[in-house]
DNA sequence: TTGCTCCTCACGTCACGTGAGGTGGC
DNA sequence: TTGCTCCTCACGTCACGTGAGGTGGC
């Protein structure tokens, strides 16, 4: 038996665009922009993504498709991240509460609209079939 | 009886962005990059859409999702455009055949990738909501 | 004449893309 | 030492957004 801990896994940036499907450059403006800063560097200068902050990048990734600014994105991370804190009764918690309660609402309704877009998308390109064969 | 036609129906760009959902300065834009160029213009210098002007706006507005550059969509359009004037034919026609097939490959895929993304960004609001009830 | 909608520049912005030149560890 | 992956500027690009200043027709 040993104290020895498990090592936490790190991920090099090359292999969180890999499992993310964002680009390097994409990743690296999230963090100019405070979205995503990894948790943190190795001896050189090299930046190490911890699972969690890989998961926050694929949730990015998801969203994208919805046309969130950054900016908007970064308050609805901010607010997730106090309510995981469990300052629930706070203020900071109250507002944290209403930002999600709202981005909740919009986030749903652009889904649905994203999906009728998608399904005209889809007529579009059964359109381009019969044009092919016409 | 009259021989007098039915009057041809003109939009002005503001009904179009209506329409479409499109804004006024995104179908301004279409025009400066040759996707869409009205068909005409009033005796002022109002920019005048036809119903399949707008039809084409339409189009492009599902397909922003799949995030094809302006210049592609282009390159579709014309295709479409040379194989609707009938010319299958001509090297031009084949030319044309092959750019809407590559174009329906792809496509297909990415409204494919666009709903997987869409039922993750569905998965994380569910999330949201979780965490509200807490 | 007043409102409203439209017009043409033209600069600004957001989300990255794309080199240039350099360093770090197997 | 060579390769590969990473690094930091910093300018470029794409798809528009946003005034500024002006015109056209009910």
């Amino acid at each position: 038996m040993t104290t020895e801990q498990p090592p936490v896994e790190q991920f090099q940036i090359g292999e969180v665009a890999e499992r993310t499907g964002l680009s390097i450059r994409t990743i690296r403006h999230y963090e100019e922009v405070g979205l995503v800063v990894p948790s943190s560097r190795s001896t050189g200068r090299f930046r190490l993504y911890s699972p969690q902050d890989v998961a926050r990048l694929r949730t990015l990734r998801h969203m994208k498709p919805l046309g969130f600014p950054l900016e908007e994105m970064r308050t609805l991370m901010e607010a997730m991240d106090t309510i995981a804190a469990g300052r629930a009764s706070t203020s900071a918690g109250e507002d944290a509460h209403e930002v999600v309660r709202r981005f909740h609402g919009v986030m749903t309704e652009r889904v649905r609209q994203a999906r009728e877009h998608l399904t005209r998308a889809e007529e579009f390109a059964v359109e381009l079939e019969d044009r092919l064969r016409g």
